[in-house]
DNA sequence: TTATTTTCTTGCCATAGGACAAGTTGCCGG
DNA sequence: CCGGCAACTTGTCCTATGGCAAGAAAATAA
């Protein structure tokens, strides 16, 4: 399980079968219970996980002091705050289990040995980093150019597992619409 | 001139002496007149330039039909439509130039060749990409996390050649406002 | 220069959406 | 099984923001 999941995550040309056991032998099991906070506001972050089940997702406070969820992370996608953990400064979002979760982590010292004795490594990373830049990219555009009903609807097909599993005000937040105006699409909708 | 912007973009430890002057010679001057599309809604994007001098903006259309400025650019930056140009597909969004603008072009299957031929290219650019990314974090956390008030007063302050040469009402739109809401921010401040 | 268009400001009005609160439901722990 | 808390819905009220339009100012063209 753990050798399968992991040589899914970390396929790449430049990273040969010897050096993807050393990558996999780096990381431990951990569970976190819902509810658990794997980073807060405020800390440098050290944590390098994946995801093998449950939930979790990240927030920031608004101007107001209101929660306002950036994004949500499920099945087998890393977990990390880019900027805090590359930048080694203080983030200033939050990430939290919103499910019972496994996950396989690397410590951030031996993530780095490894980035730096494994030729191919940078590589990945770096073509990880593209795909997120696609991601994020793509949905700034979606913030302004799809309503947040539609959004709605779009995260509804394409991830339901989310609605499912996390309370709605969550949500919400991430449409940049407060629980009460999303209860009123949701009623309009059924 | 050339060959000292364009060094110091393509500046990078894997990419030697020879190699830089093969791509700063692929680069070709191009000027934009104020107004001039680099990129329209729909297109493919080939486009990859380098902004010597002037200032553009890129804009989408929301879900109302209203345009809304995703992004300026000003000295020295690179100026892409990353998502249409690395992944083929029609761009969801406009660029456009706000001053005449002197610029340096690669053709797109040039740069795919030099991408390709020489070593530390894709590296250079992987980390281009990073640094995208990081500022686009960044940007979209400050949305939620700054209000447009401190936004406008931040840009003033880091980019005020942009406050001085655009248009307000795509400064507004950056923002995340109307140009009415915006003339009464202004007001405030001054 | 003058004419014409675009941009910016400002007022008025309308309204979508948020704040607040009450009531309901559902979940979790003891 | 019960008690308490969190989540969700729904109502009322209200305000910040947008739409619209008119006029001033600035930029552009002729």
């Amino acid at each position: 399980m753990k050798e399968e999941l992991l040589s899914r995550v970390y396929a790449h040309p430049l990273i040969n079968e010897d050096q993807l056991q050393e990558i996999i032998a780096a990381h431990q099991k951990i569970s976190c219970k819902k509810g658990d906070y794997i980073l807060k506001k405020g800390e440098v972050s050290d944590s390098y996980l994946i995801l093998e089940s449950g939930l979790m997702r990240s927030f920031a406070h608004d101007y107001n002091g209101n929660d306002i969820t950036t994004d949500f992370f499920s099945g087998h996608e890393i977990v990390i705050e880019v900027l805090s953990l590359f930048q080694r400064v203080p983030t200033q979002e939050n990430i939290q289990a919103l499910t019972d979760c496994e996950c396989w982590k690397i410590d951030f010292n031996r993530f780095q040995e490894l980035f730096h004795s494994i030729g191919g490594f940078p590589e990945w990373g770096r073509l990880w980093m593209t795909n997120r830049l696609f991601h994020f990219k793509q949905r700034s555009l979606e913030i302004v150019t799809i309503s947040a009903k539609d959004r709605y609807l779009q995260l509804l097909k394409e991830k339901p597992q989310i609605v499912q599993h996390s309370p709605l005000k969550y949500i919400a937040s991430y449409l940049g619409i407060t629980d009460t105006s999303f209860s009123r699409i949701r009623k309009e909708i059924s």
